[in-house]
DNA sequence: GTGACAATAAGTGTTAACACTCATTTTACG
DNA sequence: CGTAAAATGAGTGTTAACACTTATTGTCAC
């Protein structure tokens, strides 16, 4: 890749205009060369498999059908270390970022920046460095934070507790639930009491929202 | 607009790279003119104030910051209701299209579809068709149904057992919702066992999962 | 003005939940 | 081996919730 003056892109992403888009901004662009493109990680991967020359760099989006971007980004990188990896996506939530991060991303790109952004991050990213954000770098800390309320919390009830937790919030009774679990319902009643005092709720409803919040139960 | 043989544009959209993409794409469609673009509803709203022609299309994203992207779809059609409005997201819910195709717009465009899609839509539009694809059409049966559903449920519960509904997923108990709303203990009982009849549910969680089902309540 | 519905209220009884305390067994770790 | 945490179980008492029934008042439409 640093013999040639030009950089091979791979675009992945499920809406066609984005694709679309993309290609017609790197038209003027001659430094770079679009080799391929892909509507979801899975195609992706096998159009990948077939290349005999690999693509520098690769952009994608995150929510794509068929396969998370987050574990599409984690398969590229397992199989195609030297692969560089541009994640572009309207998502910017916290979550997400320190997701890619994790995942090892060279880049990530908001749908919300222009052109100028774009061929910046390419370039940067091409070259062997990174492109993250002032924006990106905040919301990371953020995410890291939360991340580790969340680990926190999940260590604050047993897995039984948790278990019970479940039961009851598909509105099982004390008695249903020492049925199914072959224990006596006094015990079925500590387990409780030592719920609501730990996660400091009051009652049922308290209860599911802090299930909800801690992602112990989906919708 | 039918005297001229140029349609011309103006595009809503808070993502930079998105109104880039489309400026790029409608570089050689001459019969397209952008006279103007702005990054979300309120910003769009003052920018054709000032404008002494008004253009012939207008062509928005739906989630966009300071303003939703229905209601901007709305004012724009009381204001003006000789525009012509084409939504262009990602959103393929049913809920969305529905909502859009009753606020008046002209037509609904996915960002999975391409180029060419895109200036058949702006054509059709521009014309005075308007353009709702198969999908749509399919995802707007579903919507209608599902809000034909809520609506037979909001009839369902009276304005009062409502009120009590969201005091008791407030954690509060009987009596303190009786002191709230000046009235007995016994009455918020009778609600109460109402409510539960009404809506078949056997708890508060049940209640609870019914009333975010119906949007009674929100997260 | 009568019937339908909403909102109010209560009597009476049952039960699941919760409070508080304590105890035993199992599991895991250094 | 000893200790801490987790899981188990129970005695005793209070109370909020729920079941079932009945009743009064006000409003609105036909």
């Amino acid at each position: 890749m640093s013999e040639n003056l030009q950089t091979t892109l791979f675009l992945v992403d499920d809406h066609q205009f984005i694709l679309d888009g993309i290609m017609r901004m790197l038209e003027d662009q001659p430094q770079f060369e679009i080799v391929g493109t892909a509507l979801d990680g899975e195609a992706a991967l096998k159009i990948l498999e077939k290349l005999a020359v690999l693509p520098d760099l690769i952009i994608t989006d995150l929510s794509m059908p068929k396969m998370r971007g987050s574990d599409f980004v984690r398969i590229l990188k397992e199989r195609y270390p030297q692969l560089k990896i541009l994640v572009l996506t309207m998502h910017d939530s916290p979550e997400y970022v320190s997701e890619i991060a994790e995942s090892g991303a060279e880049g990530y790109l908001l749908k919300s920046s222009d052109k100028h952004d774009f061929i910046l991050a390419c370039t940067r990213i091409s070259r062997g460095s990174s492109y993250y954000t002032q924006d990106m770098l905040a919301y990371l800390l953020k995410g890291i934070h939360k991340k580790k309320l969340k680990d926190e919390s999940q260590q604050l009830l047993t897995q039984r507790e948790i278990e019970i937790v479940k039961l009851l919030l598909n509105e099982k009774t004390n008695q249903e639930i020492a049925d199914e679990l072959f224990i006596s319902k006094r015990t079925v009643d500590t387990h409780r009491t030592n719920i609501m005092e730990k996660t400091k709720v009051k009652s049922l409803v308290g209860l599911f929202k802090y299930a909800l919040e801690h992602d112990l139960i989906a919708l």
